[in-house]
RNA sequence: GGAGAACUGGCCGAGUGGUUGAAGGCGCGCGCCUGCUAAGCGCGUAUACGGUUUAGAGCCGUAUCGAGGGUUCAAAUCCCUCGUUCUCCGCCA
């Protein structure tokens, strides 16, 4: 969420980036709104105040005994009473506006992303190792939705038997190289110093909130109940409904939530694993064979809390700590830093990692590392205190980071790792996980 | 899923319609006293928003006693709905 103060002070850096996201986001809406808002509250709040002092001052009189003077004042308030609920009703309403418009306001891209439409304007930072040349090795790669299913260990039919389209069902090796990657990367996180944790994966309306799934993308969620089942309340959101996670980000930066942390705890480091939920509304079409774009799919999440002087830096290293699993995966990759047309809504700055695929012929994204600043901290209410440095207390900076989207990584190995015979050479580092498995064949 | 009890400031806890933003205690901060320690004494100790101010401090106002709504001139106190916790019952991996 912006800060409402930022945006009436601001409003022309404001304009300039919603444009540069391509968000239609109303600044002039949100002003006309603020200022009404602005001229009420005063209004009310006098008469609130006279409200107050003449109750009072009833009460008074009727511990003297003057029960005539009494009724008289009271008749008096009766109107000020009015007037009052009048422009209450009319407060509210702004106000459910202004907080409408606010929950629906993407994130302002920091001043160091660079300005563009779209992908084709990300900018390419770095790339890491070689893609195998299979021509020169003289056969042609297969995709993984075939060298999977080839295997045994990845079965796409048996997914639709089970649910529908875009799930995946892994069976023997291929179960087993999942659950070793998810035991990879989480022990790679511990050793840098991340804590782990196990999470619901249904949350409530609120922790998506925070998170900046809700209100706007609701139709990405899967949910619980429909909204017939329960008696629809403020907001739109259905009593008591959960929603599946579709990432450990949500669960992971709203621990906190509501919560006041001492600075000296910070930063925070944190990971876990999680399945992660996505009904991929507005993807039809899109990477619609093997397991690229799946309902259901795994992860394992870095989150970081941090004091705001601190987040970018921290966004560095959590970027490097998602490249340092493919480069021990020996899985080729590029670094991309999404131009402002592409980040997503919570972001202020991200960097995608994207793995050689030969299926694609290319580099698809594998994780996504992102500084949401105050943005996330303010819808979750996530602040820390710091005596020594200011009084009260202040949001504090929160990021998020795949490290790695297991699903995808498990598409990216057994396509770089396939022989000519149709078997999968497993990464050594993987070997361990796996009950020293060498070749999946 | 059913029944009962509870939900007050950092913590404990008083408070069933009228100077209660909230007694008292603990904790914490500042000061005093005491030749160490311990004890004692005084003062202070919520947040958000709005106004005032160049800004801050200060001051004024409003709101907040699980959440939302209602009754009333006036609600921590009365009513309704929801949530959470605890206990008992049911069901269950």
């Amino acid at each position: 969420m912006l800060d409402a103060k930022f945006v009436r002070e601001n409003p022309d850096a404001v304009r300039a980036a919603m444009k540069s996201r391509g968000s239609n986001w109303d600044v002039d809406e949100f002003l006309a709104l603020d200022e009404k808002r602005r001229a009420i509250i005063p209004e009310v709040e006098s008469l609130q105040a006279q409200r107050n002092a003449a109750s009072k001052q009833i009460g008074a009189l009727m511990k003297e005994g003057k029960r005539d003077a009494a009724e008289a004042a009271k008749a008096e308030v009766g109107t000020i009473k009015d007037t009052i609920a009048d422009l209450d009703a009319q407060r509210s309403e702004i106000d459910a506006q202004v907080r409408h418009l606010l929950a629906t306001a993407p994130n302002l891209p920091d001043a160091s992303v660079t300005i563009g439409g779209g992908e084709e304007d990300n900018v390419e930072l770095k790339r890491w190792g070689t893609p195998r040349d299979f021509a020169v090795e003289g056969f042609e790669p297969q995709a993984h939705w075939d060298l999977g299913p080839a295997l045994g260990i990845v079965d796409f039919e048996r997914a639709v038997k089970l649910a529908e389209s875009r799930f995946v069902v892994l069976s023997g090796a291929g179960a087993a190289l999942n659950r070793a990657l998810m035991n990879f990367m989480i022990d790679q996180h511990l050793n840098a110093g991340y804590k782990e944790w196990w999470l619901p994966v249904l949350a409530n309306a609120d922790t998506l909130f925070g998170s900046g799934n809700l209100p706007k993308f609701e139709d990405d969620l899967y949910k619980t109940k429909t909204e017939s089942d329960g008696n629809a309340l403020e907001g739109g959101v259905t009593a008591g409904q959960l929603y599946l996670t579709p990432t450990a980000e949500t669960t992971l930066t709203s621990l906190h939530r509501d919560e006041v942390l001492e600075g000296k705890q910070l930063p925070l480091r944190y990971t876990a694993y999680t399945p992660c939920f996505r009904e991929e509304a507005g993807s039809a079409g899109r990477d619609t064979r093997g397991m690229i774009r799946v309902h259901q799919f795994d992860k394992v999440e870095m989150v970081k809390l941090t004091r705001p002087e601190d987040s970018f830096e921290a966004l560095e290293d959590m970027t490097q700590q998602g490249e340092k699993i493919l480069e021990l995966l020996g899985l080729p990759y590029r670094r991309i830093e999404l131009c402002t047309g592409d980040m997503g809504f919570s972001s202020a700055k991200t960097y995608d990692i994207e793995a050689w695929l030969p299926s694609y012929n290319d580099y698809k994204e594998i994780s996504s590392c992102s500084n949401c600043v105050d943005f996330q901290a303010r819808r979750a209410n996530l602040k820390y205190r710091d005596p020594e440095n200011f009084k009260g207390s202040r949001y504090l900076h929160t990021l998020n980071g795949s490290g790695q989207a297991m699903g995808r990584c498990f598409a990216a190995i057994i396509e770089n790792y396939q022989n000519a015979d149709g078997s999968v050479t497993v990464p050594e580092v993987l070997r361990p996980y796996m009950r020293g498995l060498e070749v999946i064949r």
